[in-house]
DNA sequence: GTTAAATTGTTTAAAAGTAAACAGTTTGCC
DNA sequence: GGCAAACTGTTTACTTTTAAACAATTTAAC
């Protein structure tokens, strides 16, 4: 596919370019308005890369374990509300909800009052599961933030909830 | 697939739960120590979302546009710094790049002194291209950024350049 | 100088995510 | 009650992304 362009001689005074370095891309950009989408994409996929890492090996991925997380603390939890919040499309949440299952991690309950609609509950032995990771993942956390100081990383945190839409004031 | 659990009369005291909300899901992780991932993550799906739906239509995504840009800036740039600048695998980025190169916005040139490496440039129309969207791009940002005042938006900017690993200090 | 190792991309096969269509259930209106 | 519209998920087919293997070129070691 690459169209073959090779430099010809044609353009003798052409010396090798000094490459440009993933720094220089980078500072180029900062110079610029309203870069804060760049930053944001970047900096998350950076730390997404790093907590992988550290949780290679796991028995749950990140996403399994957030969404235990949620389902721990808010029992009853109908899948459609727990999808959107977490920014992931129905189908999607359909196939995670079905692999935790199969797993015992976590139990589908048809209310009677709404046949259409399904809650979530933690398994005991899902519940096991959050309990023995969750250290694990603020472990994580902690080594992968920390080149932020404790204030630094609460007003992140604060500012990132207010971009998400996440504080009123 | 879904077993069809249903609840059943053995619990009559179950009475129909209030529905766990959104904002009860987000409140309950906020309580955790650590979990600034989290919502670094949500926070870059949310502006996502929105900037996708500002520049829907556009001749252009918001990927090629960055990809173009950052050329632009820095011509002459190899393909596989671009890749690991943008956290995009080198396979992916060769696919944007042939499509991008189809469409005669860029050029890859390989250069005499290293016919393993491919110099990126923009064409003409490529220039032109990010000319014409660069203020499409900045406004959307502006707007969806508009929660956050000036001081806030540049000190987001910095933490999450802190937290990508692009500051020393 | 030859050969082994590193560099730099590309191709192919598998996984993940999404859109569009579908299906069961409930609500509301007549 | 009976039918149309809304709610809540699931299934299927498609696109995008990734991992793994491959290919071409250059550097370095002997």
């Amino acid at each position: 596919m690459a169209t073959k362009n090779l430099q010809t001689d044609s353009a003798p005074a052409e010396l090798a370019r000094t490459p440009v370095t993933k720094q220089q891309i980078i500072e180029s950009l900062c110079g610029l308005e309203k870069t804060a989408g760049f930053s944001i994409r970047i900096a998350e996929l950076t730390i997404f890369e790093q907590l992988y890492t550290h949780l290679k090996g796991s028995e749950i991925s990140i996403g399994e374990f957030t969404i235990l997380r949620c389902i721990g603390l808010n029992p009853g939890l109908r899948q459609g509300v727990l999808a959107d919040t977490l920014h992931v499309k129905w189908p999607s949440m359909t196939k995670l909800i079905n692999a935790l299952e199969l797993r015992r991690l976590l139990k589908r309950v048809v209310p009677l009052n709404n046949r259409r609609s399904v809650e979530l509950e933690l398994t005991p032995e899902g519940e096991v599961m959050v309990e023995k990771y969750a250290p694990k993942f603020i472990a994580a956390e902690s080594e992968i933030f920390s080149m932020l100081d404790d204030d630094e990383y609460k007003q992140l945190e604060k500012l990132l909830r207010k971009a998400a839409g996440w504080l009123k004031e």
